[in-house]
Parts: C-alpha cells; structure tokens; sequence
DNA sequence: TACGCGATCGTG
DNA sequence: ACGATCGCGTAT
C-alpha cells in the first residue's frame, strides 16, 4: 500500500529516518518498474549544522527541502553523483532524510545495466542507488505522495528486524549525531 | 567574477 | 589511501 501523508504529517525527521527502513521506493520509469527495500538512511534537520537547509539556509540548490513532506530533493555533489532525499517537515522547514542504502527486489537487472555492468554492491551508497534508478536533477521536486506519480513510497510488509544507529558519514560538522540509522535484515509479517 | 570544497565512488 | 570532476556557496 503506497505511503499517505499520515506517514509524515506531525511527526519528527529522526522518527522518519527509522520508519522508512523496510518501505520500498518504487519507481515507473517508461520502460520498467524498479523497487528496492530502504535498509539505510541519514536525518538532516533545520537546526543541524551538516544540513544543507541548517537554520532556514534558503538557496536555488536546496530550495525543494522547504517543500512540504514526501518531495524528493535531489542534489548534486562532487561533480559527478547524485544524492536522494526524502522532505519530511512542513512547509518551510527544511529537513530531510538521505536514502543512503536499499536492496533490489525488482528490475535488478536493469539496475546492473544503469550501474554500468557492475554486477556488485550496485545499491549500497546514495549515488549507487541514484545511479541504479537513473534519478538525476530531472527528478528533483517530484511528490511522492502525488497518486499521479512515477516515484512513490509503498508499505509492503517488510519490517526491519533490528536497526542499528550509528554517526553520519561524509560529513564534516555535527559529527557526533547518531542520525545513521541501518537495517540488515528484514521480516515480512 | 573567483575560488575552495563536497550528505561519493571506484580503483589501487 | 587517493584522484576524478564541476556546481554551489561564500567572499571579493
């Protein structure tokens, strides 16, 4: 069942960042469906020094993450990747959280050829799994809660059966946090 | 207009 | 451990 705005509404970032391990991403593209598993995601909120938004920072680049909750803001970075958010405040805030990691449970072979052939470790990173998706700037902006749209969160029973928390990596500031939140295995009830 | 750096990845 | 590679943010 696709994800309602009662998965976001009133609730905190951090509390979102653990929900979302176990849901699945599934993306229409106009040749194939692609699905995967969320098994690793970041927190970046307002008030937090490493966030791209930290205390209402408004520019062209960041502008979708005061959008409201279940917007996709995607960025680009070190001149080559993209990188997946998921909006998860209200209008104007600007938080967000980083799918940083997900398993393939459809369209695998279709990832492999998006990831250029490489047959391993194709989702395990968030430009890995941009790469896999084929999501890109095109993709920036997109509602994931629109029930028109191509990309969209979907509950399909999968429940993490442990989640490790663990600090935020490639980052510089506000490294104490433990925001990083993991999942390896999952159990379908 | 100029410059330094980055929520990364792949190779060695 | 390190190089690739370029848009963005900040300073001039």
């Amino acid at each position: 069942m696709r994800l309602k705005e009662n998965f976001f509404r009133g609730r905190n970032t951090i509390d979102i960042a653990k929900d979302l391990l176990g849901k699945v991403i599934v993306y229409n593209s106009n040749t194939c469906v692609l699905k995967g598993i969320i098994c690793e995601t970041e927190a970046y909120t307002q008030d937090d020094e490493s966030c791209h938004a930290y205390g209402g920072r408004r520019t062209k680049r960041n502008e979708v993450m005061f959008y409201r909750y279940g917007h996709l803001y995607i960025y680009f970075t070190y001149g080559m990747y993209y990188c997946a958010n998921i909006v998860t405040d209200d209008i104007g805030k600007g938080e967000a959280v980083l799918i940083r990691s997900i398993i393939p449970i459809l369209g695998k072979n279709t990832m492999i050829v998006n990831r250029k052939g490489n047959a391993k470790d194709i989702t395990n990173g968030p430009s890995k799994f941009c790469m896999a998706f084929q999501l890109n700037k095109e993709h920036n902006g997109i509602d994931l809660l629109s029930p028109t749209s191509t990309i969209y969160l979907d509950d399909e029973s999968y429940f993490p059966k442990e989640i490790i928390k663990s600090k935020r990596i490639g980052i510089s500031k506000a490294i104490e946090l433990e925001w990083r939140f993991t999942a390896k295995e999952f159990e379908r009830k």
